[in-house]
DNA sequence: GCTTAACATTGACCCGGATCAAGACCTTCT
DNA sequence: AGAAGGTCTTGATCCGGGTCAATGTTAAGC
């Protein structure tokens, strides 16, 4: 770290903030973000590093601003399943409620915009911009673990994999590091571990069907992290979606 | 039916709602209740019938007041993944957007409460107890697709469906329908083929497990829809949870 | 350079749940 | 009563993905 973790930087004001137009703060006006700005702190996590614990009380809540954060639940027997990938904006902890259901992991170096919950929950209550934007991410989030039940539930292993790829892609494009004109390319976020937690498959199931995809001519593999898709409709194909997906194509 | 669509009875006033306590409704004030009631309407829907059907536009948003309604997805080649059981109280429909991502479905004999979609939303905008409350719902269903896709992604067939039956358990408890001492007992609300969406697997697993529970003496079958539990905490076992679930016992 | 450890791939084999097929049970209709 | 159709159960077989095990790859540390 380049600097004191409460001095201010650049980087730390709101009006410069990367995820201000994304984030729960979307809709706050002017002095509803002074606010914030008070309330708020950064903190950072190292890969692997726990960021609360299931069942555990949480003291704070906040905002990805980089790097991704995984959401899991484990079993009595170890048995472990992903249920969110978190990325730059997306809003972690669960408001009204002390305690969260599920562990959050940072997968990358993380940087979090946080709040104390208390605190956080009481603005909440004072500020409907702020209700109504966090309505809003929870019901994208809700139709989101929905495609992940379908997903879950009755995609084959194949399946599975080219679809996590598609939400990468489509993360990716969004990021705007958008690619030629040929193909899209990116970096997995995660390890093959990571996957098969969030795809409800085991590593080598994953590692086997990345090496059918390549074969299939549907991804391209420069090292094991690296992927370039070079016909993004083969993809969509692959994933089993109709084919409404133009988000990119 | 036994009254005209419209003309108003005891059991539609919303100060007698069976539901006034636990749906969208329940912080709303006596004036906010005013309003709503101004809005809405029921309506009844027979077992199969369509309620919204994914990707159409849907012009109303409403409360289960009475029966089971099924969220599905379907996919192209017909694959299908129930992805939301409601019950009374709960919230159908998708705020802050035309269509829902999936298809409803009447399980039972349905009574919605139903508010016009624009309406409704407008109402929303002004209404900071109305919002809340949303919120809040959405909160714990996004809590219990999580769970589901832990169920998923992770359980065996057999705990698939033991944990089935202790969701429906503890539903018909909090219904108050609480049996004698030595056991609970309650009629299923959907065929084995909604459970087998519901829980990713075929009928005929479904079937299986539902034998060789009640071979093992976890569950006794008065007919193919009415279960007993003898002892509930071998169901919590069966489910694979860590017996922390004291909700009912 | 070598060692170590994390991550990834590949192969051989097995098993849980899907598929295919038959039949039982239960309503409802005629 | 008999027929018809929906629902559920059971059996035989198959296969996708899990399990177990070995090997390859890469990067960090000494």
């Amino acid at each position: 770290m380049q600097h004191a973790p409460n001095q201010l930087v650049a980087r730390d004001r709101c009006a410069t903030c990367p995820i201000r137009e994304r984030a729960v703060c979307t809709y706050s006006s002017e002095d509803e973000i002074a606010r914030l700005e008070q309330l708020k702190y950064y903190r950072t996590f190292a890969p692997g590093q726990e960021i609360a614990a299931a069942g555990e009380t949480t003291n704070f809540l906040g905002s990805v601003v980089e790097g991704v954060v995984a959401l899991s639940k484990t079993m009595a027997d170890g048995r472990r399943q992903m249920v969110g990938l978190m990325f730059p904006s997306d809003f972690i902890g669960r408001p009204m409620r002390e305690a969260p259901p599920y562990d959050a992991v940072a997968v990358t170096q993380v940087r979090l915009c946080m709040f104390p919950r208390q605190r956080f929950e009481a603005l909440l209550l004072q500020t409907p911009s702020l209700e109504r934007r966090l309505l809003e991410m929870m019901l994208d989030e809700l139709d989101a673990a929905r495609d992940w039940m379908l997903l879950l539930g009755r995609k084959t292993a194949r399946e599975k994999i080219a679809t996590f790829l598609l939400i990468i892609a489509r993360r990716v494009a969004l990021g705007g590091k958008r690619d030629g004109v040929d193909g899209l390319e990116f970096e997995l976020p995660i390890t093959r571990e990571a996957m098969a937690d969030y795809l409800g498959l085991t590593i080598e199931t994953v590692s086997r069907q990345f090496t059918n995809l390549r074969k299939d001519g549907v991804i391209v593999l420069r090292d094991a992290r690296h992927v370039r898709i070079p016909d993004f409709a083969a993809l969509l194909d692959a994933a089993g979606e109709d084919a409404d997906g133009g988000v990119i194509a």
